[in-house]
DNA sequence: AATTGTGAAGTTATTCACAGCG
DNA sequence: CGCTGTGAATAACTTCACAATT
């Protein structure tokens, strides 16, 4: 078998494709051409229908998407149809955050457990779910059937919590937490990190620009 | 004034490196080779050689590179060696957690205001930062000389956040809201999507594709 | 007539391989 | 000898241009 290796960029945009998709089926546009999805995503219409034709053609030549097929498609190749299953381990401020902001926007990737190891939390609830122990983090993963662990530890609780997730089943993982994870191959990161965010912005503002010091010159 | 054509993954790349460089620092290691920041930062080590070139030759052949040198060579490089203010609007959950994490750990990019629109939480504080309503923030960021928006207002809002935030002389932009931001020339957008990325990830588990090639950080 | 789907060309980023230097 | 710095080779991704199709 073919091994169609697909730009991890064009999964990235999939979720966009997504979004827009449910507007247009919202507004009751039941047919949108390439264009049209360039308009509102701000991708070019070749680089949409190169991205979509990876996955097969589901569209129809001379007209454009059904939105709703399209999204059901798209939906389809996430993974995002059956429901997807997170588990949230670390409810500080940004877990805490993060838990309440998915909890009440997404139904289609669901936080069904979350884990902190203070005595404090454990027992109360975030959006009616309950704050577990961290022992209970690889029997509650593997019930339930996580797929996804998203990590909103200090820095140096976030390896042994990759661990404890892997050991539960979870195959991708959404890291915050500043630090390298190391994970089994199979097993895909997505690195989040504030501080890169922030201090990689800085760059483009003219502050770094003026006082340049200049290398050598070839 | 133009530009040297430095790839923005590369730029991206330069925190990680300040920061595993402030650990070996930290731990009084005086030298350290691309090989042990590669082995740190999971970077190769021709990466972390090319992406360094880039502004200049900052090691000793032979010998590797000066913590202590580098770590502010590329502070410098960053304009992170001034500080850099940064103004948050929208005082939410993901606001406030973003607002309380950044004010207790960074020290170089400082977020010096905080706006928001809910009248029951202009006046009130976050760590020390009053929240001011949006029609104080053309005028507050341009007295305090704001470099850096951070957007975290519902999707609606975005936008017109964006041209209050360039009005007030903001050259770079982080925004969370799910939107795509139309900003003019020179202004600097980094979009972080939390639903693209749970999304997304969802690909990455066995549910969607039965055979990925994975184990890749970012 | 209009718009998709796609090989080919072009562009950008990463890895290789080794020259250059301490 | 060891490790940096860098042109050359390779790989990854995007854009172009147009044939295919409804």
């Amino acid at each position: 078998m073919r091994k169609p290796k697909i730009p991890d960029a064009a999964i990235k945009r999939l979720p966009v494709y997504l979004r827009v998709l449910e507007e247009f089926r919202a507004a009751e546009v039941p047919i949108v051409s390439s264009a049209e999805l360039a308009e509102r995503t701000g991708f070019s219409p070749e680089q949409i229908r190169k991205d979509l034709a990876y996955f097969g053609a589901f569209g129809t030549r001379g007209v454009g998407y059904d939105t709703a097929l399209l999204s059901r498609r798209i939906s389809r190749i996430l993974g995002l149809d059956q429901g997807v299953k997170a588990a949230l381990v670390g409810a500080g401020n940004l877990g805490h955050a993060l838990a309440r902001y998915s909890l009440s926007k997404h139904k289609d990737v669901r936080i069904v457990a979350i884990f902190d190891a203070d005595p404090a939390k454990i027992g109360t609830e975030i959006m009616g779910v309950t704050i577990r122990p961290p022992s209970e983090l690889v029997e509650v993963c593997r019930r339930e059937g996580v797929r996804i662990g998203i990590i909103t530890v200090p820095a140096s609780e976030a390896q042994a919590c990759a661990e404890l997730l892997i050991a539960g089943g979870v195959e991708a993982i959404l890291n915050f937490a500043p630090a390298k994870l190391k994970v089994p191959e199979g097993v895909f990161v997505q690195n989040i990190d504030l501080t890169i965010e922030l201090q990689s912005l800085a760059y483009y503002t003219s502050a770094s620009q003026s006082d340049a010091e200049v290398s050598r010159a070839e």
